[in-house]
This record gives C-alpha cells, structure tokens and sequence, in this order.
RNA sequence: GCCCCCAUCGUCUAGCGGCCUAGGACGUCGCCCUUUCACGGCGGUAGCACGGGUUCGAAUCCCGUUGGGGGUGCCA
C-alpha cells in the first residue's frame, strides 16, 4: 500500500516499529491555495478549471464559454459551418486573453505525419479563433537534434502552408525561438524555483529508490520522496560522497483535474505522480522544465499535443502552479490531447513505418491539400456527409471539442482517394504547374522548359490531367511524346499476332490524307475493327504498345496525332520489326 | 504491478435520449460507360464489444467486465 507519498516523517519511521497509521497530507501546506481546495475535507484536491463535474463531456469551453450554446439542450443549434465572427469573443481563455497556439517540434529524425496533423490541429484551432501562432524550436537535446531534421520540418510547413506568426525564421517579441538558445532563461528560471520551497536537491541513485520501493512493497513506480527534507547532516555527507544533486519538482499532496478539450474531466491523485527532475546533475534543463517555461513565457494559452503527453499534464499543471506563484506564468494553459495516428496493427505508427514520413507524400506527388484533407480526418469531420474540404473550410468549422479522442489508423488508400478528389478540383493548367517539378526531375521536359517541350505540354496535359491521382503519374504517361526518337524504348512487350496488328495499323495510317484524331480513329478503325474484325481490345492495344511503349497511356488516337506522323509511322515500323 | 486514456462496418467517421430499419467516405464485390489506364455512374457487402442499470424510450447517460493503447526513475 502506498496510499500516501511517503513523507519524510514516514519514512523517518518505516523501518523503526510499525508503519504509522495512514494518513492523509493535509491540504493548503506547501502551495496549495485554500480557494482551490475541494470541500470535502477528506479529498483535498487542487481543482482545475473549472472542472464541470460527473458529466462525461462538459462543453469544453471553460468558464461559461459556450458560443454555440449548451449541447445537451441546445439541440436546434447548428454546430457546424459558423462562421468565425459568430464566436462572440469567446477565445476559450479563461481570461479571455486571446488564443496563442504553438508547434514546438523536435529536430531530430524526419518529420512524421502525427507531428503535421497536430501541427494541423493546432493551426486550425488558432486560425479559428483568430489567435497567434508560435514556432518554438525545440532542440535542447544535442545528441539527436540534427540541422536536418530542422530544415525538414521547415520544408514541410511550408509546403503545407501551416504558417506562423512568431517564432523561427520570424522573429517576434518572445526571441529567440530556438531552446538551444534560451539557456539563461532556464538557468533563470530554475534558480527562482530553486529558491523556493517547490523543489528539493535529491541526491539519490536508481538503484537506491529500486531497494526502497522494493522493500516498502510499493506499486507505485518512480521516485519516492526519500530526498524530500533532507537534514543538514544528510545533505553533508552526500556531497561529502561527491555526489552532485538534481533539482526535484515536489508534487503537491492531493489530486489535479484539468477539463481536457478533447476528453473532458481528467483527475490524477498526486501520489500516483511522482516527483521528478527539473534538470540534470550537470544542470541541464529537461523538457519537464523547458516546455512549461517556455509555454508560460510566451503566453501560450492552449496547449494542443499528443495523447503520448497526457500522463505529464499533472507534472505540468503543479509546475504551472509554481511558475504563476513565483510570477514566472500568469495562468495555465488549456490542454487537448489528440489521439494518436496508428500504423498497421495496433501499433503508434512509427518512424521506421514507411508511410509515417510526412515529406514522402510531397514527394510522392500528393497535394498539400490532399494530404492535409486527410490528416484532418483522423480524429475530425468536417460533417456526416462530407469529406472533401479546403483549409479555409476547415478553419471555418474547427471546434476542438468536435475532435474524437479514439485513435485513428493511418490509411495509405483513403489517402490516396482523398487526393485524387483534390487532383480533380485542380484545373489541367494549375496541375500543369504543379507537375513541371516533376516531370523536369524525370528528365521528360527539359530544365528550363523549351519551348517545344512547353507546345508538347500544353497540348499534352489536358489528356492526361484527369486520368493522374498523383503529380508523379504525369512523367510516364507523358515520356514518349518527349523522348527523342534514338532512346526511344518500349516498357510493354509486343506479342506475335500484336505485330500483325501493328502491320496493319502501319498499312492503315500510311494511307491516311490529315493527321489528325478523327481521321486516326476512323482509318484505324476501319482496318483493325471493321476488316479484321478484332476486338477494340486487341486491335488497339498494340498500336498503343508500339507507339508509346506501353500498355498505358494517354487516349491512343488523341496521342498518335500528337506524335505525328512521322514519328508514329517509324515507331509503327520499328515494331514491326522488334 | 500501478496510473491514465480509448471502444459505431475491414478502415476513417456521423451520431449529443425518440428523427436509427444506424448515415457518409475509403476498401471490397457486381454491373454500366469505355481503345488501355484512370475518371464517372448505379447497386451490393459490412458495424453500435459484453453485462447490468437509469428511462415510457439507450448507439447515445451511469456502473461493471472484457479488449486495445499509453505512461511509469536525470528522454521528448
């Protein structure tokens, strides 16, 4: 039984007779405040905001927010499609303070798909509600922070277009925006929290607090209070030992709730949270300190991450605490936490999984809108009956609490078809445009353009606009109508009786006065169809195969006038011959 | 172990006590269109994890069970 944190009375007496009988701290020492005390004398709690209790979803807008009015009762009001001026200046702050949201991603590794949908979230609720948006760099992990990573998640929000109005590249009155360069202010920071009586050295080893969890026949995990009121003499004879100590956040005896805006009411009893290091022995800060100080200096008001942090929210909010004591933060955050994105089985999608790498589907040839329609989607929806939308759409009806908290598997083929859907939004000239990229890394058109492979394209793309799901799709349907006659070669093989039919064609085009589609279609059809009496399938399938290498390519007749017919009548004969 | 989160078709979801004989999308199957591929059109398939309660009425609220996921010492 561990019900209560052992205190250092406690364990002054465990081991020295009988455990002393169970007790519960008393509340209002250390820092908690009297009016955040629960009634009930016997579960002191520090309440958070405004916890609505024994109701599974309170309207998450804290404080009597309720733009859209009560859910519960409120059934005629239409959740959806408001526009942003109805919010009636309900910025979901307790103070209304307006919204301030961050990204503060980690540079190490390539940047994943679960980071964009939450960067997404993030973007979405602030644009929104009108608030701002900070980019906080969050590289104070040396070993694995990599410039690379960092120029990957640039390349990645911008391709996505999730702006920000401070931070990074930016500037803004909260610089620098890198953590890797805001050492004085953590130092500065865990000095105040030094000072006071919210933190402790803890001078102890692992293995010490395994044998005494061991032997006390704890269930709780972690660490268990043994440095929290060290004497002079112990302290003494630990650096006497050479030890050198890490700071610890004491965590306030009792329970913390938070209304989460994705989940509701979240309680923890304290002493299943174990008090934890601000810094490291050689005074590094760690996340624990840097996130929340870094949070509550730039006013951050609403803290939207992954389900992964949702165990720290408790640490967080009692350092909070702290920090608005010591008049380092002026109010705690609002936190969301966002279900995960799952890979293949019931797995958190990881790094290793080919599909988790967000930059990959830019290159694959996925829209940004496409790919951030979909990511919308896992954990949101626009309404019942819909699933194609824009960004701007999306701003428009995001609300927090409409985000499911159930994990979402990461789909590659709903992925695709929701980027198709998007292709076809695109007129033949803006996916022009956006597959010149493409095609010039294929080598299909030249770098820079020539204004014969720019004539070639133009004709080109309107037959092939329609048909692609992807950017990439463009280069090898388009190749043969660029290649130059001498590298000219046929993916697709041609089968004996093919060459027959490709004779025939020959025979049949040769013959013809225009070059032009009807007249293609017309002769060819006449010969293969109507004289030799071929099925459609196999009359044409050859010529396709002959002319432009391959079983798949754009409409045959379109492509051979296209050709021209020169070069259809040599690549006619060519295969004739093959 | 302890704590926390989650639970509607195979997948993503709509659902906020009666509009539910549970809607949409992806997938899948069949058909139509068709010179290939794709697009498009039509139709089918498939789900409220289980057990108790509350209620005139439960997918929806409560409790429990089961299942899944996550967290858990100086990682972020």
């Amino acid at each position: 039984m561990d019900r209560d944190r052992p205190r250092p009375a406690d364990l002054r007496r465990r081991g020295a007779g009988p455990d002393p009988p169970q007790r519960r701290p008393e509340a209002g020492r250390l820092h908690e405040r009297p009016d955040l005390r629960h009634p009930d004398p016997d579960r002191p709690r520090l309440q958070r905001h405004d916890a609505a209790a024994g109701r599974r979803h309170p309207h998450r807008h804290p404080r009597g927010c309720r733009p859209h009015g009560d859910r519960r009762r409120g059934g005629s009001v239409h959740r959806r499609h408001r526009l942003p001026h109805e919010q009636g200046g309900c910025p979901m702050s307790t103070t209304d303070r307006p919204v301030r949201v961050r990204f503060c991603p980690s540079p190490t590794g390539s940047p994943h798909v679960g980071l964009a949908r939450t960067a997404l979230f993030n973007w979405a609720f602030a644009r929104h509600h009108g608030g701002t948006i900070v980019f906080r760099m969050e590289d104070t992990d040396r070993e694995r922070s990599t410039q690379e990573s960092y120029d990957a998640i640039l390349d990645l929000w911008r391709w996505l277009g999730l702006t920000w109005d401070e931070g990074i590249e930016v500037g803004g009155p909260h610089a620098p925006y890198k953590q890797s360069e805001r050492g004085e202010i953590y130092a500065d920071a865990l000095e105040k929290l030094r000072e006071s009586s919210y933190t402790y050295e803890c001078f102890c080893t692992n293995e010490e607090v395994d044998a005494r969890r061991k032997a006390s026949g704890s269930k709780v995990m972690g660490y268990d209070g043994f440095c929290r009121e060290l004497s002079a003499e112990q302290r003494a004879a630990f650096e006497a030992d050479g030890r050198a100590p890490v700071v610890r956040f004491r965590m306030p005896a009792g329970s913390i709730t938070w209304t989460d805006l994705v989940r509701g009411d979240i309680t923890f009893e304290t002493e299943n949270v174990p008090d934890f290091a601000l810094c490291r022995a050689n005074g590094d800060p760690l996340y624990t300190l840097v996130n929340p100080v870094d949070d509550a200096l730039m006013g951050i008001t609403h803290v939207l991450r992954g389900e992964d942090l949702l165990s720290s929210t408790p640490r967080q909010i009692a350092l909070y605490d702290a920090l608005v004591a010591l008049g380092i933060a002026q109010e705690t955050p609002h936190f969301g936490h966002l279900p995960y994105v799952m890979g293949q089985g019931n797995k958190k999608l990881s790094k290793r999984d080919p599909e988790a790498h967000a930059l990959a589907y830019r290159d694959q040839g996925f829209l940004p809108e496409g790919l951030l329609n979909y990511l919308a989607l896992l954990g949101w929806a626009i309404s019942g009956d819909r699933d194609i939308f824009s960004l701007e759409e999306m701003v428009e009806a995001f609300d927090i609490a409409d985000v499911n908290p159930n994990p979402a598997r990461f789909d590659l083929k709903k992925a695709d078809a929701i980027n198709a859907s998007h292709m076809r939004l695109l007129s033949t000239d803006e996916i022009t445009h956006r597959a010149l990229p493409f095609l010039k890394a294929a080598g299909v058109v030249s770098d820079p353009v020539s204004d014969a492979d720019a004539q070639m394209l133009e004709l080109a793309m309107p037959l092939v606009a329609e048909r692609i799901n992807k950017l990439t799709e463009a280069a090898p349907m388009l190749d043969f109508l660029f290649v130059d006659e001498a590298s000219f070669t046929r993916t697709d093989e041609l089968d004996g009786p093919g060459r027959d039919v490709v004779k025939a064609a020959y025979d049949a085009l040769s013959a013809i006065d225009t070059w032009s589609t009807a007249a293609i279609d017309e002769a060819l059809r006449a010969k293969l169809v109507d004289e030799l009496g071929l099925k459609p399938r196999n009359a044409f399938g050859p010529v396709r195969i002959a002319v432009s290498g391959r079983k798949i390519s754009p409409p045959l007749f379109e492509s051979l006038e296209l050709l021209g017919r020169e070069r259809s009548l040599a690549r006619l004969h060519d295969a004739m011959f093959d």
